[in-house]
DNA sequence: AAATTTGCTTGCAATTTGCAAGCGCAAATA
DNA sequence: TATTTGCGCTTGCAAATTGCAAGCAAATTT
């Protein structure tokens, strides 16, 4: 098991014993917003995350019920993670560190259209995005 | 200096490059939620923080501009921990985090009052909130 | 049949975290 | 005034986590 024990019963808490890393919740975002869905697609992410640790933390994000593995369309060789729908539930979190991070750091041009939608009607944003995680995912 | 550098240009990754450890954000909420303001505070809460640990992370957010330290007002020997208007802005990624929680896990009875408030009417809560933490930090 | 792709594992060094003790200054107590 | 206690740390060291580089088996492509 790569379960660890829960330091308290405060929902933060519980929470940041699962995303308390610099890697998983990059890892989730790459997933919701890059629609990454294989090991390799992760490993292309210009963070560049070290193999053996990306290894470890999509197996901790699984033993937590976050993303589920399952067989790829079009290929034996390959493996497709999905987020369940705990995971795609992370999004308001993902949408609200994307929201602060870019009023305090200068974020890509390439980004801005993400931003504005968010900002323009972020229920409306949530709606469609959950729904096509979903459809994604097979829920 | 404590401060290393960005791994990406990414909003998420470079907040995560602040908050990507399991004690920062629980810093962060005891300033919010339970209005912590000294060391000996933040040493009280559940989670039982090392020292070592508490230095350095408030030495971290501090240098981020997440927080400010001031003269205590009943004492010399104490410290006052404010959160600067960086660090009131994080207040919805808390909100959400709070709500993600307590939807998967189980949360002690006494946290139901927030929680409803939040889910009553989310902006409602963030503006009375921000505005008690603003008037805290005297801004 | 050989080379390449894919998703990992393994070993080891570097960094971070955690525990326990201690320390200087301020404030309360005797 | 002398002593003890409270507060905000620092220091040393062990344990755990992260990062780097190499390697490896099964599947796929050439």
């Amino acid at each position: 098991m790569t379960t660890s024990k829960k330091r308290s019963s405060c929902p933060v808490s519980s929470t940041l014993d699962i995303f308390g890393d610099k890697w998983s919740l990059l890892i989730i975002r790459d997933l919701i917003f890059s629609k990454s869905c294989t090991y390799g697609d992760f490993q292309k992410s210009e963070e560049k995350i070290a193999t053996n640790i990306l290894a470890s933390k999509l197996k901790a994000l699984e033993e937590n019920g976050i993303i589920k593995k399952s067989r790829h369309p079009e290929s034996k060789a390959k493996v497709l993670y999905q987020l369940t729908q705990k995971g795609i539930d992370l999004l308001p979190v993902l949408i609200e560190i994307n929201l602060w991070g870019q009023k305090y750091f200068e974020v890509p041009k390439e980004l801005e259209p993400i931003i504005n939608a968010i900002k323009k009607d972020k229920a409306a944003f949530i709606e469609v995005q959950s729904k096509e995680l979903m459809e994604a995912s097979g829920l």
